[in-house]
Parts: structure tokens; C-alpha cells; sequence
DNA sequence: TATAATATATTACGATCATCATATTTTAAA
DNA sequence: TTTAAAATATGATGATCGTAATATATTATA
């Protein structure tokens, strides 16, 4: 057997992680596969061995990515001891930072109009992420699910919007406005 | 002087109605040119007689499904003398026929994501369409610029994120908790 | 009806895409 | 050190893209 043991599947997540970080930011359907394996130190031959075609890879970028998202999330409210957590997350989650830095944001505001546009199996995995971004925050902020929808839903309309404006005025009161108005929904 | 007076204009009109149809559909860059045309019922030859590029229709067709979206949600809240004109609009905006009605519907929940990611030129209009939008949406419902762009996002994101998932329950349950919220963030 | 300006169609170009076939490199085991 | 399986690279295919050049069709005016 050449190549040491596990090689193949370093390899094949380093493609993902490559995946998911040009989807972010330029997209899924402008990101070609040539890109994608070069930003995994590959050419594009080696492609087909791992994955059977492109929307595969899409498929488990969107999976990796969420699963991302959700970590660093959690990561940044265990961070923070004072407030409510789920304050500290709208916070990051509706800074400038997140918003300038799509390359490892959320996946949401980035993908979530192309998702809609792409195959059925994309979709099931994105619902099923989707589930567990909703469960994730429902859980931090306390509240039903419901509830947890909306604020996810703020927090994502918000992001989209602040991301796609010119003015960077406008875009920053998109945030403070998507932050503000978060929190009261949390609260009442 | 051969072809009737304005017969250009007119037919100019007819290929940003069809980006802005199909646009909204498939996606900015999944849809070509020669689509576009045909659309219109023209062959693509033509195109770069009516505009310098594909970009410059991008702007356009932006600018003209805003304004559409616009009469058309002042349109629902003109019809409805009994509750709050704003009600009206977020449970058409809302609706699950909103939602599967791509073709004619908003174009921010379809397009932000990649607006974000096109040329200055596009999101330039892009932002004044959207100052427009927020104006009508926070004078329809009375209250400030700040909380008008919050119930907005709020909008956006449920509908973006109920036409990605995969699952009709989760999407509707989406649809339906982004209206309570949305509400509730208009009284209090 | 003939003409000439204007609008549209046909055709073509170079680039890039997803995908595949084939050649080359790598390295664990013999 | 050799070998052969496994992984990667090279190169090619057909399709489609945005764009442009050129040919054809249209029709208000003369």
C-alpha cells in the first residue's frame, strides 16, 4: 500500500476546506473545481478520485461550514461570562468583522439564495444544518424554537443586507439595527 | 427613419424585464445572455446594441424589480382598508405564494447574496433601491428608519432561509414565525 | 416604389467550465 | 532496491459563456 494510512481522506478534507471557504466568498456557482483544488495545493485531475462530481462537494462544504459556524459561535459564548450568552453571539455575529470577513463567516447570508437554486441533495443537507443552527441558538438565547427562527432570521436578513449595500453607513446601521432589535426579541 | 418612434425603448424594456424575471428565478450568473434574449424574444446578437455589457443590464434589472416589488407591496397594502397597511404587507411578503412565486417576487431575499459579490456599479443602484425599500417599509408601518430596517431583515431572512430548506414543515414554520416577530416588532 | 438608416439575426472567437482518459509520480511492502 | 498499487498530474473533449463582426431584414421617408 502506497501513501501512508489516511492520507487520502487528509487530502479530500483539505478539498472541503477549500471549498468552503471559496464558496463564502465568491459563491458556489463562480468558484470553478480548478480553483478549488489548487486552493487545496492540487490540480483539478485528482478531483473525480474523491468526490463523484461537483455538487457533491457542494453538499458537504455547506455540512463542513455550518458545523464551522456553529463551533466558533459556541466558542466565542463560552468566551464571554458576563452577559447572556446569546448577546455576545449577536454581537459577533452582527459586527463589521463577521461581516467583512465572508472567507470564514457564516454560511447563511453567503449561500442561503444559491441553496435555494441548487439540488435536492444540497438542500437536505442544508435543512438539516439548518436545524441545528436554529436548535443551537434557541437553546443559548432560551427560548422556543420558534422564537429562535426569527432571531436567526434577523440576525441572517441583516447580514445579507449589510453585505450587499455600497455605503458603508448604511451597512453599519443594518447591524446596529439587526443587533438592537435581536436582543429585544430575546428579552419580551 | 426606419422602425417606429420609441419602438428601441420599448424593446430595451422587454430584455431587462426578462433579466429581471429570470434573475430572480435562476440566479444572476446562472443565466446567460442568449437566455435573457430569448426571453424576450429576440436572439442574442443584439444585445450589445441596447447595452455596453451584461453587467450594465444587471444594474438595470435590479433598479426595475425593486420598483416593481415596491408598487406591488403598496399595491397589497392599498387593497386592505382594515388592518394595519404593514400587517398586510409582511403576510404577503411572507405567504407561502411569495415564497414559491420566485419569478415575480422580492429581489432581495433572491439576490442580496450575490449583489454583495458583484461590481460597485451594481451595488451602487442596489443601495439606493434599498434605502427606497426601507423608506417605504418603515413609513408604511410608522416607525423610524432604524427599526424599519430591522423588520426588513427580519423579512428577508425568513424568506430567504424558508425557500433554502428542503423541508415544506420547517419552511412554513419559518414563514410563520418570521410574521408573529416581524408583528410584534412593529408594535412594541 | 425605391432608398437608406436602423434594428435584428447569424456566425464566429477565445476563454472557461465540468468531466474524463491517460500518463506520471509517490511510497509501503517485498 | 525493486515493485506495484494508489494518488496525483497532464492533457483533451464537448458545451457554454460573454462579446464582437458581419450579414440580413425592417420600415419611415423621399
Amino acid at each position: 500500500m502506497p501513501y501512508p494510512k489516511g492520507h487520502k481522506m487528509k487530502v479530500r478534507n483539505k478539498i472541503v476546506e477549500s471549498a468552503a471557504k471559496a464558496f463564502r466568498t465568491n459563491g458556489i456557482h463562480d468558484v470553478s473545481v480548478p480553483f478549488i483544488m489548487k486552493g487545496a495545493g492540487l490540480t483539478h485531475g485528482g478531483f473525480y478520485s474523491h468526490f463523484d462530481n461537483k455538487e457533491q462537494l457542494v453538499a458537504e462544504a455547506c455540512r463542513y461550514a455550518i458545523s464551522d459556524t456553529i463551533a466558533l459561535l459556541q466558542e466565542a459564548a463560552d468566551q464571554d461570562k458576563q452577559n447572556p450568552k446569546i448577546n455576545t453571539v449577536i454581537d459577533y455575529y452582527l459586527s463589521p468583522y463577521h461581516r467583512d470577513q465572508t472567507e470564514m463567516g457564516c454560511i447563511l447570508p453567503a449561500l442561503s439564495g444559491e441553496i435555494s437554486r441548487s439540488s435536492e441533495e444540497v438542500r437536505q443537507v442544508f435543512t438539516h444544518e439548518l436545524e441545528r443552527m436554529i436548535a443551537f441558538i434557541s437553546n443559548l438565547a432560551d427560548i422556543d424554537a420558534s422564537k429562535g427562527s426569527a432571531l436567526l432570521s434577523t440576525m441572517v436578513g441583516s447580514l445579507v443586507l449589510a453585505r450587499s449595500v455600497n455605503d458603508p453607513k448604511l451597512s453599519n446601521s443594518l447591524l446596529s439595527a439587526g443587533k438592537q432589535y435581536a436582543k429585544e426579541l430575546v428579552m419580551n
